[in-house]
DNA sequence: TGTACATCAGTGAACGCGCGTTCACTGATGTAC
DNA sequence: TGTACATCAGTGAACGCGCGTTCACTGATGTAC
């Protein structure tokens, strides 16, 4: 039956986010797209009424969550103490271990490499990123990317005081560097 | 029939050379078992004779290709001179665009997280690289992670020039720390 | 040293399961007149 | 304003394909006597 547009906006925002939230966590290939139906509270089947294919709904679900944390991070960055608090919580255990919310380029830059699509939604906010994080460019380029490696290696690290001493380390050396 | 000892033993290494680099290219899960032993000029049903799943498989491919890793980064680390050169490999586009014979860590971080058995066998060998490293561990640790950071995310770009900017420019940065 | 037998890596067909995608059908909404 | 019809998101069964794994069988090697 016909569905009113606001409710089926609604619901494709819900499948987007669950899917970002859905991805970040378990990865692109681990997630079916029943499940991410499921999470959004309807049937696999209608999930071509909303996007075209999967690989469509991975685009749309790394720029959704590229956008969020874009937003999050230019609303931490006004001053040097915000800044420093934003990198405190990013080398966190709670960040660690909360994938669906955290910040998808850790969590997902090893799966976009393979999709092309992915990447072009994933450049076009990542460039964004890097210019709102204004100042000196290499500067923070620098520190994305000791930022998102730590981060990834401190997940793929069984050893609990290892994982914390490489988050710990690297937060301790980012924050005795000059701006 | 029955083979040689000998032969089965290079055969067994063949399947770990080529299951190493696949892995390395597309990732554990779009790499098949069938593929891995086409590689290593064998029929998919003999791979049970020398693995106990294709689990077991990803773990002890990983090691293999994080201990030769390893073993690249100490022959390259006598002098500073030897470590500069190292990093300005690291971040190339040659070893971006190489992935099948690059570093284990940016290319299998975001999948090695899911894999309790492989996350182990990675761990191990993270640790005597940190070690074999030396000096200031904070500093190793940094290094490490701007490394693996930077040519991750250089890999999951799509414009050709911002890449090579990260490659760049986190070279620059790391040139300009001291030791 | 020669003979009989056990071993086991390898082969290729087959199994079972899961997943992306399709499809016939439904029925409330929105549109045309 | 009321009536007839077209639209289209949603449902759930079904399709087709691929992949990890299993299995009956082979036959040269290695071992026991």
């Amino acid at each position: 039956m016909r569905y009113p547009a606001e409710e089926t906006a609604e619901k494709h925002e819900r499948i987007l986010q669950e899917a970002s939230q859905m991805f970040r966590e378990r990865g692109f290939q681990d997630v079916t797209v029943a499940e991410v139906m499921k999470a959004a509270e309807l049937t696999h089947g209608a999930f071509y009424s909303h996007f075209d294919s999967k690989n469509a709904l991975m685009a749309a679900a790394t720029g959704y969550a590229m956008e969020t944390t874009r937003a999050g991070l230019q609303r931490a960055s006004g001053t040097a103490k915000a800044r420093a608090a934003y990198r405190g919580h990013y080398l966190s255990k709670e960040h660690r271990d909360n994938l669906a919310t955290g910040c998808p380029i850790a969590a997902l830059s090893g799966e976009i490499r393979h999709e092309p699509a992915v990447k072009e939604v994933f450049t076009a906010q990542l460039k964004t990123i890097i210019e709102e994080m204004g100042g000196n460019r290499a500067g923070a380029l620098l520190k994305l990317s000791a930022m998102v490696g730590a981060l990834a290696i401190a997940r793929a690290v069984s050893d609990e005081a290892f994982s914390q001493e490489i988050l710990q380390k690297v937060k301790k050396e980012l924050d005795r560097k000059p701006a």
